[in-house]
Formats: structure tokens, sequence, C-alpha cells
DNA sequence: AAAAGCCCCTGGATGC
DNA sequence: TGCATCCAGGGGCTTT
């Protein structure tokens, strides 16, 4: 669930009233992605300074390094005075002076890791090739048609590894490929820089308005306060196969790339 | 270097 | 109702 829009919105939700906590306490639940690759007991005492985020990663400004937290498929935080007990799926939480933070992830694909800074060995390997933020002024066209030029694989997996722009999974991949008029199976390469720019224009009015809507909520998406997004009310092509297109009524079909599904109108996209 | 596959894990939906 | 199977929004790692 958690693309950039849902993490933007996560981010949103508690920053401001994290920023300046300190931390009375930490612990860990089942092991997640990787280990937190700090001792809990050792956060106690340090500061949250602020909240900040890269492609789909948050990162936890601590006096003393900081926590790069991961939603994975199925995480979502929770920020609260105070929180009901644990359950079976919240595996880690961290007791501040302004609330609760807690991770409840039932896939644990997620992940929490404590780094001394982002220059570290652990953060670079994590953050190092992430491509260019899609809201911000380094996704310039220039770079992006020129990062495409370079790949051979279909657009739509090019612009969900992450490594050219970062933030767009799989719902955003293909709701911008159709605003953008392009086939999910194009190769990147072959993309002209008009439709590279549309493309471009896409990415970002649709991360926009999704992160507008507060994200999307297929399953269980919410964010640090428990709201849940409206985006795949939104949605043109996600999650529609069989049903018409809303611009021109052809069915909207569904293929698989890279064992994801990947949805399209056969008529919309021609190429 | 880039691309394709595999895999981590649990829960919900579907089919028999 | 019970059980097996398939599928899910991510992404690092290994193999081609």
């Amino acid at each position: 669930m958690p693309e950039l829009p849902e993490v933007e919105a996560t981010r949103l939700s508690f920053a401001d009233r994290i920023a300046g906590a300190r931390i009375l306490s930490a612990a860990t639940g089942k092991a997640l992605r990787w280990p937190l690759g700090i001792a809990p007991a050792r956060l106690s005492g340090r500061t949250v300074r602020g909240v900040r985020r890269r492609g789909k990663y948050l990162l936890l400004d601590l006096d003393e390094g900081l926590l790069l937290i991961h939603l994975g498929m199925s995480g979502s935080l929770s920020f609260a005075a105070s929180l009901p007990p644990p359950g079976p799926h919240d595996h880690f939480e961290l007791v501040t002076t302004r609330g609760t933070l807690r991770l409840n992830d039932p896939r644990r694909f997620g992940a929490v890791v404590w780094v001394a800074g982002e220059e570290a060995p652990a953060a670079r390997k994590l953050l190092g090739g992430l491509g260019a933020e899609p809201l911000s002024a380094d996704f310039d066209l220039a770079s992006f048609h020129a990062a495409l030029k370079k790949r051979r694989a279909s657009i739509k997996q090019v612009l969900m590894a992450g490594d050219v722009v970062v933030g767009v999974g799989n719902i955003y991949a293909s709701e911008a490929l159709f605003l953008a008029g392009i086939r999910p199976t194009l190769s990147a390469a072959r993309l002209s820089r008009p439709r590279a720019e549309r493309l471009q224009a896409a990415i970002r009015d649709v991360l926009g308005r999704a992160l507008a809507a507060g994200g999307t909520t297929l399953r269980n998406y919410s964010n640090a306060v428990g709201e849940r997004g409206n985006f795949q009310f939104e949605a043109m092509v996600y999650g529609r196969e069989g049903q018409p297109c809303r611009v021109c009524g052809t069915p909207i079909r569904v293929i698989r790339q890279g064992q994801r599904a990947t949805y399209f109108c056969p008529n919309c996209q021609k190429n």
C-alpha cells in the first residue's frame, strides 16, 4: 500500500507533533526485514529533531543518528498520547514525551533501522541508489528523459525500480502511464522527449492528487492518526480489470509485468 | 551494467 | 464449514 503519497501523508500526520520529543523507551517485536542495528535501550534519552522523507523511507532525525523507517507492503504507523496494548503485528514502538510511535506491519516487509548518519554504510546502501524526488525540482525533464533512454526494460518496470524516480509503486505507475497515454510495456528507451514530458507531468499530477486525497487505502492503510486515504475512488485503471475506461469505455485490461499486475486501457494507451 | 527471477511474510478472497 | 490455492501495494539479492 504505501507508495510516496501514503508515506508522505503519514509523515505529515505526525512530524510536527513528534519534533522535539525525547525518547523515553524503545521496544521491538517480531523481526522485521532487517535488525534495528542498535540496542533499543540506547535510544532512550535521544531527542527526535524532525521527520523527513526520501522515496518511501521516513527519516526520523535524532540528536544522535537517525531511524530509517520503511512501511514495506503492509506497514502503518500510529502516533498518539496513548495507544491500546500492542497487538501481534506491532513490531516497533517508541515511547516519547509527546506520545507513542508504533509500527504495525502484518507482513513484516517493513523495517526500522538505526544509522549513525546518512553517510553511514548502512544508510548509503538503502538510500544511495534512489532516483529523483518526483515532487521536487530535481525531477527535471532533461535528466528524466536521459535516464529513460538508457533503459530497455518496459517503462512501467523502470518507473517502479526507483533508481530513476522514487515513490512510484504499482498503483501510481499504472495510473501515471494511463494519464500520459503510454502503453506500460513500451521500452523506456523508446519514449520520445514529448512523451517523457507528458509522463513526467502525469507522475507529478497523480502523486500530488493522491497526496491531497490522503493516499490510497485498499485494505489497511491509514496515516499516523488513523485517517484512511481516498484516492482509490479516483483510480482510472488500477484494480478496474474488465470495467469500462472512464475516458473511452473500452474494458480495462490487466497484464503481468515482473510478477506484478499492470492495468491499462488498450485504447487510450496504444503504445 | 542492466534485466529477470526469487524470496521474505501474513491475511484475505476465491474455489472446490 | 474446511482446506488448498492464489494473490497483494516493496525491494534487496542472486543469477543470467
